[in-house]
DNA sequence: TTTACTGCAAAGGGTTTGCAACATG
DNA sequence: CATGTTGCAAACCCTTTGCAGTAAA
């Protein structure tokens, strides 16, 4: 299915709201992103797509985070890594109803333990149903 | 209570378990760290331990850090942070209770979900019982 | 006395930026 | 065509390191 074509019209949609414009450096940006399985660093952005220049995969990595079309993570690993958000990929998200209910155990055993709890950041790794059987077809 | 004695000989006998040697400039830094509210950057150590040369800092809390001493973290802004490894300060644990049920709803929801989870991390910011009511002292 | 630590300053290395040329909307 | 983007290279800035002198055990 075609999900390419409306993933890069998306993100021009997004771009073009903040003056930002969809040049073909940052298609294939996005295309390097999008094939890859997990998040990257950028020596690997670079390493991949040989022909971006490097400022402008950092400045580029930056609009898109700035835009939410990436998110920087950091802490895993000695170098950041950038991966497409989670709502421009669809399937490696956890269900909302698992945010939720780690959001009512954190409030209620928070509150129990008199824990005064200003916010939480949880990071998950492993893979989602379809990624591991993608991984075992392999 | 002389929680500082004790705090400074177990951090000298960590430390002498690894050929290492518990001098002056450690000796404040370990202060420093112990009197800090919250993790610290590099640049704040620096601000207050105005004796303490920038290369012993970094050196110091590598070997802090190698020796389980002192914890980094990262991720929590733009630079790193530092703070006592948690066993020395007792105080700002989180009881060993929440992590386990977070671990149970995580583990009982992956699987339902078909989550392959290999590994997960939660950061909480916020104020334990002791440091809430600390602050609202001063 | 041995060996780890210190302190200065210089080098390292990932990231950012200045600026003239270029391409997008 | 007005304005955002590119590309090169230099500048940045946090961090690491070499080495001669110092101090802990």
């Amino acid at each position: 299915m075609p999900v390419t074509v409306e993933l890069h019209d998306t993100v021009a949609s997004r771009l073009q709201q903040g003056d930002n414009r969809y040049t073909r450096h940052r298609r294939a940006l996005i295309e390097v992103l999008k094939a890859a399985k997990q998040p990257m660093t950028i020596a690997e952005i670079l390493a991949v797509g040989t022909d971006l220049p490097q400022s402008s995969v950092y400045r580029n990595l930056s609009v898109f985070e700035e835009t939410g079309l990436v998110q920087r993570l950091v802490g895993a690993g000695d170098y950041a890594r950038f991966e497409l958000a989670e709502d421009l990929l669809g399937h490696h998200e956890l269900p909302a109803e698992l945010e939720e209910e780690i959001e009512r155990t954190l409030a209620t055993l928070a509150r129990r333990k008199r824990f005064q709890l200003h916010a939480h950041r949880l990071d998950l790794m492993g893979l989602c149903r379809d990624c591991a059987a993608a991984e075992r077809a392999s």
